[in-house]
DNA sequence: TCCTTGTGTGAACAGCGTTCTCGAATGTGA
DNA sequence: TCACATTCGAGAACGCTGTTCACACAAGGA
């Protein structure tokens, strides 16, 4: 028992050495130029060595994507954590910072997973849990504002009459088109309710949902597009434009 | 001068033997996959041959990129231009249309251009003027929105009340950060005018050119989340889906 | 005609991912 | 404790890659 622990733990170190290193080395030349060899080297080991651990260079390159999954989803939980709780658009606001500082700090680690996929990556079942926890953060945000209103309007009456407004006008907005979608709000929620079981979204619009997506996908629309050299010469002021872009999102899925 | 033609145009026709073989490449096995010997071979020709052509496998790479970048852009300005000049809204949905359309057809060169950059690749001056080809088309839309809506206010007061509360609210909340993004906006607004001298864009509010890039962003950034999989059980209606953000972005960029 | 220039070839080099074989080390059951 | 099985690392090898170089040949201009 304690044997197969002691090579369990051999193991298990070597495996953690070697993401090490390719992680390093990534975060110098990219997944491109990602050499099983050159992290072998690093090592003072033997290249085919590294095959007792990962059967191919896709397989590593995998285990680095599942890492930043990781890394990525750490980072925004761990700023979104930091606000009160009851600072429901700072909180949404914090997600919005951290992925952009954490794709500034990382951005080979950010290429890795929001960038051209790898070619013989197809993505586990593991990581697709890890791919949506920053959406299902938002989400969280986004149920919890629902919560908060339903229970201000029917305990008193006297509610914002121009973010009421607001919101209603987007609403009507958003749900012109929601009958083609009627399917995959559904769906939405239902996978809301499977992976954060925890959440209290009864009667939550499904546009809310859906407006969740979309402000995942502009987020990460926003930072892939800073990070590829995409806004050059066209947004210079990143943060305050991202920080613009949360706002107006964060309106959209109701978190006011 | 016509001997010099000839020895130009072959030149110029073996160019374009060596990009169409490789641009068939990269659409069966991508970029990363991308081989100059491959390419070399299928042209019945020495793999140090290509090298009096291109001097690396990147600045093929990098022409593929040119040509991805002009096969987007003419495929955006075919459909809009097909549709009728008064129809705007009609006009911008076709660009998204197209878009999408491009991509899902040539997705290995899609993930070329919006993907992740290749490392040796820096955008060249040329470049930078097609790539900003799509979303000078959003932005002539919007003009002409812009153009369209001023000479209706200014003949006859009765304009659609509810659109105008609509786009009333729009402008509200996109412009309360627009002080930290004045400086961009008018960067954007020089740009327009010097790209685009024959727009009439007197006058137009800025935060509509803003609005431009941000259905840009959003637009890329859901046509990218769809092929790379990142929509994956989360939005199955792709088609209705980019619709309403059609619909939503025009609403914000003026496009009613 | 001569000479420069452009073009294609084939060999070569260094590097890559990957496979295989072969000792050596390690863990396991008697 | 001994024998067996499993695991591990090293090293050589294969076929592939991008790229360079020297050389032969064709074309264009003087």
């Amino acid at each position: 028992m304690e044997n197969e622990g002691v090579r369990a733990r051999a193991r298990r170190e070597l495996v953690q050495r070697i993401t090490d290193a390719a992680r390093e080395q990534l975060a110098q030349v990219g997944a491109a130029g990602l050499s099983v060899r050159a992290v072998t080297r690093e090592l003072g080991m033997a290249p085919s060595a590294v095959y007792r651990y990962f059967p191919s260079r896709d397989a590593l390159l995998t285990a680095l994507i599942v890492d930043a999954f990781q890394g990525l989803a750490d980072a925004a939980s761990a700023a979104e954590a930091a606000v009160d709780r009851g600072d429901l658009t700072g909180r949404w606001h914090a997600v919005f910072r951290a992925v952009r500082a954490w794709g500034l700090a990382h951005p080979h680690e950010f290429a890795l997973i929001y960038g051209s996929p790898v070619p013989g990556y197809v993505a586990p079942e593991e990581t697709a849990e890890l791919a949506s926890r920053v959406s299902l953060l938002l989400a969280q945000i986004a149920c919890e504002s629902w919560a908060v209103q339903q229970g201000a309007t029917s305990a008193a009456g006297a509610t914002d009459g121009h973010r009421a407004d607001l919101a209603a006008v987007f609403a009507a907005e958003t749900t012109q088109h929601a009958g083609d979608l009627e399917g995959d709000i559904r769906r939405l929620q239902g996978y809301l309710a499977v992976a954060r079981p925890d959440l209290a979204l009864d009667g939550m619009p499904g546009d809310r949902a859906l407006a969740v997506v979309d402000a995942w996908t502009e987020l990460i629309g926003c930072v892939t597009f800073e990070l590829f050299g995409h806004y050059r010469r066209v947004i210079d002021a990143r943060a305050e434009h991202l920080t613009a872009v949360a706002h107006r999102t964060a309106a959209r899925a109701g978190v006011l």
